[in-house]
DNA sequence: TTAGGGTTAG
């Protein structure tokens, strides 16, 4: 028979430990060991607030002798695992220290683990002869956690044996769990197999097979499964779009974004986070401005990555002021560090160091933990200002205040900030005293600083080196031909050409690129290809003429060829950022500024030229190269020619 | 009382 404990609450509610002292006095523990699911103790653990008012109740629930029964524990243990990250320690506390625990107990701890814990807790399921069976939810789960933060494939085949042998192989929720687990895997030929061979096959069938093509890259085949599906949901949009702005296809993830609002798909904040990106990387700022007014509209739900979209595309879009409004309007969300990294990378690329270094500092006040990201920005914001003190401090202090480990991006920030400030020695230490293997990345930063400080000696030392690790690595070779031909060292600079072609290595041509009302114009280096063609070189031949009168003289000191000086001038003049200035100024009326990216770093002589262009024409010209911005006005850029 | 698929920063 099952006792009932009459216990009523009074009127004013009773605090907790008053609950729990009338409690503990009038309920005998010899007497509960049959025990009603309308126990007091049990309906207390509801109204638990805090992690100490729910160990009382534990305690309360030991003594009274609660523990000896399945359910009271089980209680407990949802109560653990409700809150977000759930208390797992505890939870595993809880969990050994039940008797019989229900499959119900097994699984939800099983899905709060997802990692390698899950798979122990499943085994020992299976061991233990008193547990109870395995059902689909305990595969679902289990299989979710198996993935690069999980477990491995092998341990994951082994579960699938298990599920197999058991018959869950026909269930649709745990076959589209073991889908999606080749899919991480990049085993998609295996995903597929189960897909096809699966009976009850559904949206999310798709929708996970479709994940695993995209998050392979293998955008092609992505694309002809979503073409192929009966229907479609905003999952599937958004996976093909994030599948094609992973691999950097951010126009085509831009022109599926525009189907799906055609066919009438209603995005939601994941769809808007990936378009975002690739506002962000296309400089589409027209299209990201109507991103945002439409999460206001629609009432999407501004989350931390929202947000953290939505700084970072008006950061890379040169808003740079945007983006810090967006950041200081307290109703945002900036519990997480996503929001803090995309400002501080925001302030990074735009040469703001001092407001990087304050926001860092304002960070560490509101006690949020910075990542490593955190200090990729950090550093490269302190490279960019010039702040080498500050940026040692900030480097040394990452493992011994912050706990983290200086990754080799970390040692490349430093590399670069102190080879800028012309500390080549010191910075060939840094990378002679890093825990790893240098890669080119370091090397060239390395490289770079020569090129800067014109020292020839180490930079061909540098250039040997990495023709030695990585001999096709062309971006360094152009350094270092830039570093002879600098120095009129025509041969070296020729032998080192040499050694490119018979390498095979060939150069990334030059790429920039403005919008114009929504359209994106492309030119390369003396790209003859825009329609506009005749009337951009007659504008170029104009402005040539312009630029010289006010005092500008060409920088001939890199261009690769040994040849005349004229010809030199006329081989800088049809670069391609020139070009597309030169589009912009003329189809843009006066007044607004003009956008360039560009994919490469600009050359000396056209960061020379477009200060001259932007007083001149008396334009704002912002140009983003492939590390940071630059915001040419009245004459001047904003990096002061430190870059 | 437990379901599954898609997001960001260098």
């Amino acid at each position: 028979m099952v006792r009932k404990v009459s216990w009523t609450v009074a009127n004013s509610k009773p605090t907790l430990p008053a609950m729990l002292q009338r409690l503990s006095t009038t309920v005998s523990p010899t007497k509960t060991l049959r025990f009603s699911s309308h126990h007091p103790l049990l309906s207390l653990l509801d109204s638990c607030k805090t992690l100490d008012q729910i160990k009382q109740a534990h305690a309360e629930m030991i003594t009274a002798g609660l523990f000896l029964h399945p359910f009271p524990p089980s209680k407990l243990l949802e109560l653990l695992l409700s809150p977000s990250p759930p208390l797992l320690p505890y939870a595993d506390l809880v969990f050994r220290h039940s008797p019989f625990p229900p499959l119900f107990s097994y699984n939800t701890l099983i899905k709060a683990h997802s990692s390698p814990a899950s798979l122990l807790l499943f085994r020992s399921l299976l061991r233990d002869p008193s547990a109870p069976l395995p059902n689909q939810y305990t595969f679902a789960f289990v299989l979710a956690a198996c993935g690069p933060e999980g477990f491995g494939l092998v341990e994951g085949e082994q579960v699938r044996g298990q599920l197999i042998r058991r018959g869950f192989e026909t269930n649709v929720f745990v076959s589209n769990v073991v889908i999606r687990m080749y899919g991480c895997w990049g085993l998609l030929d295996d995903a597929k197999r189960v897909f096809d061979e699966s009976s009850g096959r559904d949206l999310v069938s798709w929708n996970s097979l479709i994940g695993g093509y995209s998050g392979a890259g293998d955008t092609v085949r992505a694309k002809e499964l979503f073409d192929e599906m009966p229907e479609r949901d905003v999952v599937s949009w958004s996976t093909v779009i994030a599948g094609y702005v992973q691999v950097g296809c951010f126009v085509e993830g831009m022109e599926l974004f525009r189907d799906m609002q055609l066919a009438g798909a209603t995005p939601n904040e994941f769809t808007l986070t990936t378009v975002l990106a690739a506002c962000a990387n296309l400089v589409a700022l027209d299209q990201g401005r109507w991103i945002h007014i439409y999460i206001n509209k629609a009432r999407i739900k501004m989350n931390d990555r929202l947000l953290a979209g939505l700084i970072d595309m008006y950061a890379k879009c040169g808003e740079i002021e945007s983006a810090w409004k967006l950041f200081n309007d307290e109703t945002n969300p900036k519990r997480t560090v996503r929001p803090w990294n995309a400002m501080l990378s925001g302030f990074a690329i735009h040469g703001r160091s001092d407001e990087a270094v304050e926001l860092f500092e304002r960070m560490k006040k509101m006690n949020v933990l910075p990542d490593k990201v955190t200090f990729v920005s950090l550093l490269n914001a302190c490279s960019h200002g010039r702040l080498v003190n500050q940026g040692r401090l900030y480097f040394n202090s990452m493992k011994s205040v912050h706990g983290i480990d200086p990754e080799i991006e970390h040692y490349g920030c430093m590399v670069d900030l102190l080879g800028r400030a012309g500390l080549l020695k010191e910075a060939e230490e840094m990378i002679s005293t890093m825990p790893m293997a240098p890669d080119t990345i370091i090397w060239g930063a390395l490289l770079g600083a020569c090129r800067i400080h014109g020292d020839i000696e180490m930079g061909k030392r540098i250039g040997k080196l990495i023709s030695e690790v990585e001999p096709k690595h062309v971006g360094c070779h152009v350094l270092l031909a830039n570093i002879y031909s600098r120095s009129r060292r025509w041969n070296d600079a020729g032998d080192v050409r040499k050694h490119l072609e018979i390498t095979n290595g060939r150069k990334t041509p030059g790429c920039s690129s403005i919008e114009l009302n929504g359209m994106f114009h492309q030119f390369l280096v003396g790209d003859k290809s825009h329609p506009q063609t005749k009337q951009i070189y007659s504008f170029l031949d104009e402005m040539a003429i312009k630029l010289k009168i006010a005092g500008y003289a060409p920088e001939v000191g890199e261009v690769l060829l040994d040849i005349d000086e004229e010809d030199k001038e006329t081989a800088l003049s049809r670069h391609s950022e020139k070009l597309a200035i030169a589009f912009g100024l003329m189809n843009t009326s006066s007044g607004t500024p003009i956008r360039i990216v560009k994919n490469l770093r600009v050359c000396r002589d056209c960061h020379h030229a477009t200060k001259f262009i932007s007083k001149v024409y008396d334009r704002e010209i912002i140009v983003r190269d492939r590390i940071r911005f630059h915001h040419f006005k009245d004459g001047y850029c904003s990096c002061k020619d430190y870059w």
